[in-house]
RNA sequence: GUCCCCAUCGUCUAGAGGCCUAGGACAUCGCCCUUUCACGGCGGUAACGCGGGUUCGAAUCCCGCUGGGGACGCCA
């Protein structure tokens, strides 16, 4: 069997580092079994979808090194087959008008938690006769599940996943005014792309059961589902902005490297022995998402710092060089010479092991190239040698 | 509230019933190298959440508890 994965965020916000990890393990995935991977930007909802969100997803797999094969799939221009599916479902009696107002869904919502009973969708159209629709309402279609039984996911991380179907609901699969749901798009796209495996966070889990009775409706094959777990702040709880759930270009300008962030994103839920340091080469020979852990792991910065000052010292000076100089011409406020250029690449292999970050290296660095005499504080003044001082211009 | 999932040093993890006196990495502490700071080297502290089973034997299997997470939208 052939493998086709894809990465499918939504164009909401930037590439978040969860989004970037889910990215990686579906790339190494494709690469390892010698398959695509394909990328779909799921846009169905326009208010919220931006083309700079759109940009930034892209630019962050670009920087990130990790290639998608073939032409990017934009959901929304997918949105009248979409359609066309649910329609054929609606023909085939497998799914059904639905005519009930918001109102009165959040009012069926608050009466079953208030019962303690799970808040679903209790059917009210499903065998009502369609004639009692009331007139000036456009409906929505939902799927006709099944009642009874269980629905079984086979995940590749999560095992054998089992729900009862009394838990699942006639999900929406067509809006009001036409537009498919997420749950079903998804469905339609993935079946179209040939999609052979679903590897994506832990929180669509409970989607995969929903999508599941949508496959078996279609009577199409289900891929095989993978839900690897999210990542955590460092106190355990969701991750949040102030905790590293930033965007990856933030770490390009906070001075790590891609290969850095690849390899620490890699090690969180995954390992392979005692391997810390892996090669793309290595990860690509190694990797594979049975391995993948269970257990949700924890951001950690200092970790990431340790790995990215492995990779810097391991860096080719010239190449640091052309990575610090814009900051270094920000501080200085002019341009860099040739003649500055080659001293600080000769002042690289001294300066890249002492340094974490590619800011931190600048900084370091500035020193090779600032205009003499070099302003020196009153605390070093007295500190500093008469022969010191003279060396700094003083 | 309902359903699902998870649980090894502070953190990321190794561990598939005896190889575990629980290994590695980061962090931390000490020593060495070093004119400083790093880098590097050597060593130390540090974990199987709790309670019951199963078994000759359990970190590994089962049950319960506790703790954490996720999902319950005409969002994705």
């Amino acid at each position: 069997m052939s493998v086709v994965v894809r990465f499918a965020p939504s164009p909401t916000g930037f590439l978040h580092i969860g989004g970037a990890r889910t990215a990686l393990f579906n790339w190494l995935f494709a690469k390892h079994h010698g398959g695509k991977f394909l990328l779909r930007i799921e846009d169905t909802d326009r208010a919220r979808s931006t083309q700079a969100a759109v940009d930034a997803i892209i630019d962050g797999l670009k920087w990130l090194q990790l290639g998608w094969d073939g032409e990017i799939v934009m959901q929304s221009a997918r949105m009248q087959r979409h359609a066309e599916v649910a329609r054929e479902l609606l023909a085939q009696g497998r799914a059904y008008h639905c005519y009930c107002t918001a109102e009165e869904l959040e009012a069926m919502r608050e009466k079953a938690r208030k019962e303690g009973r799970p808040v679903r969708y209790d059917g009210t159209w499903r065998d009502r006769d369609p004639k009692e629709a009331p007139a000036g309402v456009p409906p929505v279609i939902r799927l006709k599940a099944e009642q009874a039984g269980e629905t079984v996911i086979d995940d590749r991380v999560q095992g054998r996943v089992t729900v009862a179907n009394t838990q699942l609901d006639d999900l929406i699969i067509l809006r009001s005014d036409g537009t498919p749901t997420y749950n079903f798009s998804v469905v339609v796209d993935d079946h179209d792309m040939g999609i052979s495996h679903v590897i994506r966070g832990d929180d669509h889990l409970t989607n995969a059961f929903r999508q599941t009775q949508i496959y078996r409706a279609l009577a199409w094959p289900e891929p095989t589902f993978a839900h690897v777990p999210l990542i955590h702040g460092p106190d355990g709880a969701k991750l949040s902005k102030r905790h590293g759930a930033l965007g990856v270009e933030a770490y390009r300008d906070m001075g790590y490297l891609p290969e850095a962030l690849r390899n620490y994103l890699l090690r969180l839920g995954w390992g392979h022995g005692d391997a810390e340091i892996i090669s793309t080469e290595q990860a690509i020979e190694w990797f594979d998402i049975d391995a993948v852990g269970r257990a949700a792991a924890r951001f950690d910065f200092v970790t990431l710092a340790n790995l990215n000052g492995h990779y810097i010292r391991e860096a080719e000076n010239e190449r640091l060089v052309a990575l610090i100089v814009p900051q270094i011409e920000t501080a200085l406020g002019r341009a860099l010479d040739g003649a500055e250029r080659t001293r600080l690449v000769a002042a690289m292999t001294g300066l890249k092991s002492r340094a974490k970050t590619l800011a931190e290296l600048a900084d370091n660095a500035r020193f090779y190239v600032v205009t003499r005499p070099i302003p020196i504080d009153e605390k070093a003044k007295a500190q500093g040698t008469p022969e010191a001082r003279a060396r700094l211009g003083r």
